[in-house]
DNA sequence: TGAAATGTTGGGGCG
DNA sequence: ACGCCCCAACATTTC
């Protein structure tokens, strides 16, 4: 362990006297509308910024993918730090031990930190809090990123909610979250002397370990700066034609928000608010625009033309605030069901019969599954460490359907994989897609690759770019390479089943093979229950 | 936030 | 003119 207090003096602008309080950043990686920062300036003490380091050996330690993220997002907090006189200390975990040990050698008076409500972020608190108060500290732990309290939403019955619909209906009857606060403090105020050899920087031995290169760099910027630019970006450019671009894995029409989102370089209720703010900017200004007479209408369209924009830019806000709801509906589910990380939701699905094919689990997890549409969203993802959720669904149904494959083993790979790596969203997406969790898509919806591919890249656009080796290949047979004429494939240089992978299962043949195994599933669960005669108390409303 | 099978309808070719 | 068939297009049902 580092020896602590032998550190260079802070400029004199910045020091404070008097005891320390310890800021612990976890998931809120940002100065601006961060409660716990807030909080601890309060104080009128000292404030020492620490980050713990997840151990590398936690069960759910951040992937690759996420730790490319948060060593950029640590080094921007840092930076942003010492632009106001402070600076982000680093420590290696267990948080409790390593907290416990900092505030011990500096005499610091206690600790903030803003909630996270995942199993292990819990447990991880609960220690914190125990080993402060059994030294004798004050402990304070304020609200986490959520928009509405988890607390005040249940059903009618005081249970949590498993459907979305109802879920948001509840929430949207509260009132909505605060207004973000002022701009972030021009000075936070650090200790005289600040602790030696704990600097962020410095810190390259814990579980974040070191990366390759800057290869995703190009697509992203992580830190507080680029999460405030993406959502202007999107505000300005995206949010009017959300509802539509949305589905389109050939275009940038989403938000890219998630990554910045999940470490908590933005806060969501500023993002909530920005939305909402623009909608109802939008609609009046351009109601009332008049079109001077001199201007001809255009030749086809509806004869206000600024209607259809006014009409997009309210579906496409409502849109996105509803994919907002289903964040905060993810965590709900978590904070209720916090087995559904690796166990389902619906307990029959634990005797569902997956196969066990780790060659077939690698074939997808690598982008080599015959199916373009598949194979181009797991390049997508090893290259960026993105993927468009679009395709998460199709890629998604494709193991837990067609290779029958279990959700857990795909978490996994995407856990690994992803920036925007989340373990509420995770584990609602996989056990939607399985069919086993909260409002699933039941086991007979079974995606097409083919018919995706079709519908939401039908100019093949986003395969050429990830399956390069067939960008030669017609739109007509992009999806489908094995139909391909002979002769095209020639001209193309494509050889499926050497350049390219032949279909690792015939998706007809999968399909039934999937709708045999969850009829069979369905069948144990109810061995001779005849159909009910009325119908099931219990069903989903619509 | 499906897809496939099955059913229905209506136009047009044709004897 | 008429019935018949084919089939695309659409709607409904089933998985």
């Amino acid at each position: 362990m580092v020896a602590l207090g032998s550190g260079v003096r802070s400029p004199a602008t910045a020091a404070g006297g008097g005891s320390p309080v310890l800021l612990w950043f976890r998931r809120d990686l940002r100065l601006a509308d961060n409660p716990a920062l807030q909080s601890a300036l309060r104080a009128g003490r000292p404030v020492l910024p620490v980050f713990v380091c997840p151990s590398p050996e936690a069960e759910w330690a951040p992937g690759a993918g996420a730790r490319w993220w948060l060593r950029r997002s640590l080094a921007a907090l840092d930076a942003d730090l010492q632009a106001r006189g402070s600076r982000l200390l680093g420590l290696d975990g267990p948080a409790d031990s390593a907290l416990i040990k900092l505030a011990a050698s500096t005499q610091a008076t206690g600790i903030v930190w803003g909630d996270v409500r995942e199993p292990s972020a819990v447990a991880e608190a609960d220690l914190v809090r125990e080993a402060f108060r059994a030294a004798g500290l004050a402990v304070e732990e304020v609200d986490g990123d959520l928009l509405f309290p988890l607390e005040r939403v249940h059903t009618l019955a005081g249970g949590p909610f498993r459907v979305f619909t109802p879920f948001w209906r509840a929430c949207r009857a509260l009132p909505g979250p605060a207004l973000p606060e002022g701009p972030p403090p021009v000075v936070i105020p650090g200790p005289e002397v600040w602790p030696a050899g704990v600097r962020i920087g410095a810190w390259s031995a814990g579980g974040l370990g070191t990366d390759s290169g800057d290869r995703m760099a190009v697509y992203w910027e992580p830190g507080e700066k680029g999460a405030q630019a993406r959502l202007a970006a999107f505000l300005d450019d995206g949010l009017g034609i959300y509802a539509v671009e949305r589905e389109r894995p050939d275009r940038d029409g989403t938000s890219r928000l998630s990554p910045h989102l999940s470490v908590g370089e933005i806060s969501v209720r500023r993002v909530w608010h920005e939305v909402g703010v623009r909608m109802k900017s939008w609609s009046p200004a351009r109601k009332g625009t008049v079109l001077p007479s001199s201007t001809p209408p255009p030749p086809i369209a509806s004869p206000d033309a600024s209607a259809p924009a006014v009409a997009s830019m309210r579906d496409s806000a409502h849109v996105f605030l509803t994919e907002l709801g289903w964040r905060e509906f993810a965590r709900h589910l978590l904070v209720h069901f916090p087995h559904t990380v690796t166990r389902p939701l619906r307990p029959e699905f634990a005797a569902f019969p997956w196969e066990d094919d780790p060659e077939a689990l690698d074939a997808w997890r690598r982008g080599l599954t015959g199916y373009p549409f598949v194979d181009a969203g797991m390049r997508q993802l090893r290259a960026t460490g993105w993927m468009h959720n679009r395709v998460r669904m199709v890629i998604a149904s494709f193991l837990v359907k067609d290779l029958l494959l279990p959700w857990q083993a795909g978490s996994r790979v995407l856990w690994e994989g992803l920036v925007d790596a989340d373990m509420a969203g995770n584990t609602l997406g996989w056990q939607w897609a399985a069919g086993c969790g909260a409002d699933a898509a039941p086991y007979f919806r079974v995606f097409n690759p083919v018919l995706q591919g079709r519908k939401f890249d039908p100019d093949g656009i986003y395969v050429r770019r990830w399956v390069p080796e067939l960008g030669g290949l017609s739109t007509r047979h992009i999806h489908e390479p094995w139909r391909a004429p002979a002769e095209e494939l020639r001209m193309a240089g494509v050889i499926v089943g050497e350049s390219y992978p032949r279909p690792l299962v015939d998706h007809g043949v999968a399909r039934d093979r999937a709708l045999a195994a969850f009829r069979g599933l369905k069948a144990a669960a109810a061995p001779e229950a005849p159909t009910p005669a009325r119908p099931e108390p219990t069903r989903r409303p619509t």
